[in-house]
DNA sequence: CCGATCTGGATGACATGTCAACCAAAGAGG
DNA sequence: CCTCTTTGGTTGACATGTCATCCAGATCGG
């Protein structure tokens, strides 16, 4: 323990009348808290993402027959010319882990989205087809969602700040790639 | 259905081959797509949030007894002097639904991690009061977790850029105040 | 004071996600 | 050919989140 007296969790990621600096710090055990301007950022980064999702989940829920979820699966296999994937290659697009996917194909099939067709190729792999009722059930969810997504998102910035947040993306996604801190198995 | 051939959802959404522009719209049912450069920064802007919400997800699972949901309530909590906090005040404090926090509460007490206590001022409220364990619990999960947080998040960026992102993430947040377009009843 | 309504919160049924274990087909290496 | 390991994928148990509903205590209008 430092001789400078130590932060609450609370006050080191999210208060925001914490009016301590991330002052010099030379001891290794003791973490580098965050600045105020960085857990204003923090916080409302965090708002921001988490209201931007739950508003597209609700509208999409609400409005259509499928999920976000299930969009994002539909969006892939509309995006290949036969409407056919590979399971391994959803995967890897849509970053989900294969446990997850499997489970949510498996639902997807017993609404009828999808279907799936054996691989020749290889004998253990398998295919996702997407069906007459997916492609309805797409085509009559995506223009609300589009709408949605320009307005809560795109709308409400300037083209610089587009220009901006792309190289920001692309600087944290690319960060992590680098840093498998905790590797998920991909 | 307009003259010009529609994009697929993918293309809409998804594609990073899609060539066409977000052309001139005056068909107000033809929702206004997204142009391969606004296409490019939401795939890029949802994957790195997905990744950085996994990464930090893993991490503190991994790490501590404790998940990341149990930590920003613990956050709260011992945000506040006698780490004592209504109910209500928490759910709009993390922007959970009531049932969400009222089931994620109930795992909690079972756990250790906090207790309930009787609200006398109103009879059907309720505090939520963190519990030895439940202090220690966080003060071992936060040094990590600030930890990578700024690995992940911070050190990548520049000092310009954090003031960027803070700026658009109060714009889009502002913006989701001012449009329930699908409103969480909060 | 009394019913009508609102509010804070809990609950049950169900959808979704995670982890670990499993399995069979595909590739090594000898 | 015959093991050994890898790979693509599934499964079950369990944690978590959502929706609709319910409930008791507060509040409001008379």
């Amino acid at each position: 323990m430092t001789s400078t007296s130590r932060p609450s969790p609370a006050q080191a990621l999210q208060t925001a009348h914490a009016d301590r600096t991330a002052a010099v710090q030379a001891d290794p055990a003791e973490p580098r808290w965050l600045s105020p301007a960085e857990q204003h950022l923090w916080r409302t980064f965090m708002r921001m993402r988490q209201q931007l999702d739950a508003q597209l989940a609700r509208q999409i829920q609400a409005e259509s027959d499928i999920s976000i979820a299930d969009f994002s699966v539909l969006v892939v296999l509309t995006d290949v010319p036969d409407g056919r994937v590979r399971v391994l290659e959803l995967a890897r697009n849509l970053q989900w882990e294969k446990s997850r996917l499997s489970h949510h194909l498996a639902r997807m099939v017993k609404r009828g989205l999808i279907e799936r067709a054996e691989c020749t190729e290889d004998g253990r792999g398998s295919f996702v087809v997407i069906t007459d009722a997916g492609r309805r059930a797409i085509e009559a969810a995506a223009p609300r969602h589009v709408e949605l997504v320009r307005t809560l998102f795109f709308d409400p910035l300037s083209e610089e700040q587009v220009t901006q947040l792309t190289q920001i993306s692309e600087r944290i996604l690319g960060a992590m790639e680098g840093c498998p801190e905790v590797l998920p198995e991909s």
